[in-house]
DNA sequence: CAGTGGTCTAGACCACATG
DNA sequence: ATGTGGTCTAGACCACTGC
């Protein structure tokens, strides 16, 4: 009754988010300080307590507010280890036309003891072992490893190679997907044979990035790692609201 | 009328987040494929369509489903790029009784080229100069610097001592809570000098985190970063559900 | 057209905190 | 007892898709 639903390209509660976002960010709430409480809310932006508990949940999640039953809601300070580094923000810097891929083998090979353990199959199982070169700027940049269960009934190293078209390189790591995977990022210093295929000194820094992909009931179906040059990646991560 | 809500602990949203999350991680779903319908699950776990959109919510949010308008909703294949790693989780396992933090240096300097260009003040004003160090089992493992804004209005310098206590390191990094931060992460070699600090030999890797604080109105009030050992700290993510 | 996702209401009830 | 957060309903309306 009240009106008509302006048909907003913006739902009320993404404006309510936005909104007080915005207070948080000019000071208009203070750190710490609370906020007016959910029937306030509801009057002010003509809304119901549906629609306004909606946007405190979003920003709940967000880490800018706190909620304390039967005390208020209060703006959350931002703490340093609120830090979320997303893996996306970096591959989304990265890939643009300058970045070439390059696949430099792929074939089968026994397992060793280190590959057979993350796999869990017999040692000397044969498995595929890819590696993978991203060049930017016609210079390498970021050198990939991996080692893929074989199934001789599934033509998997087909769909492997369809990752050199750079397409879904970070994007999907695999031609099916997986329901689960664990995903590792630590600095290393390159080895010589590493850092020349990189094109660095010996020694240089990098990031490494370390996955495996599990079936559902198999366990461990693939192992690698990706080693970034230090000077070419970084995380990024950015505190409060905006 | 339906029934008397069993004052559950568990709220019937969470419930049902848990239990598609279940079927998706069981395999139950297919991935990639359709769900059923909204209005099936309604039915099914016996709630209002509301309740029903919130646990999707979520889900969406977690990066589980997708859904298409007019279409349905679907499982959403788990990709490399959606790895989320949280800077929480490398605090949580690093900081236990074994950890001591030892206060280096507290001290104002004349900011040099560097420091003036970050913090945006004229190069050889003072600034607060902070060096810390943790050790881990007695052992050197984060090596921190920093510079702070100085304001002879205010104990900054004390609010900075406190920190030395461990207690709010990672947690807070600033006595008092500012509104907006950046961080970065890269894969570094130690200088000889860092080096020698931390007890490693010239060049190890590290990891290092940057960070710079930024008042509302003011702007950047605080720079420095964290020297972490390559084999002391690495990121950790996990993709799909649970 | 019917089915699907997506938003919203105007109440209701509960648990907790404060005086 | 009053005010706070927190959950939930039983509908409604809209936009989009596909037949």
């Amino acid at each position: 009754m009240p009106k008509a639903n302006d048909s907003q390209p913006v739902p009320a509660y993404a404006h309510i988010v936005n909104t007080i976002s915005d207070r948080i960010a000019s000071g208009a709430y203070e750190a710490g300080g609370r906020l007016p409480s959910e029937s306030k809310f509801c009057a002010e932006f003509g809304v119901s307590p549906m629609t306004l508990r909606r946007s405190l949940n979003i920003l709940i999640a967000r880490g800018l507010i706190v909620t304390e039953k039967g005390k208020g809601t209060f703006v959350r300070p931002v703490v340093l280890k609120d830090s979320i580094f997303k893996l996306e923000d970096l591959a989304g810097e990265f890939f643009d036309e300058s970045v070439e891929m390059r696949l430099l083998e792929a074939s089968t090979v026994g397992a060793s003891e280190r590959v057979a353990a993350m796999l869990r199959v017999p040692q000397g199982e044969r498995v595929v072992y890819l590696r993978r070169l991203a060049l930017k700027h016609k210079k390498p940049a970021m050198y990939h490893v991996e080692y893929v269960l074989y199934d001789p009934r599934q033509p998997l190293v087909e769909s492997q190679l369809q990752l050199t078209t750079l397409d879904g390189f970070l994007e999907t790591a695999r031609g099916r997907s997986f329901p689960r995977g664990t995903i590792t990022l630590r600095a290393v210093a390159l080895s010589a044979k590493d850092a020349e295929i990189l094109g660095e000194p010996g020694d240089s820094p990098a990031l490494c990035l370390e996955h495996v992909f599990e079936d559902t009931e198999r366990g461990p179906v693939s192992w690698g790692w990706f080693l970034m040059r230090a000077d070419l990646f970084e995380l990024r991560a950015h505190l409060g609201p905006e």
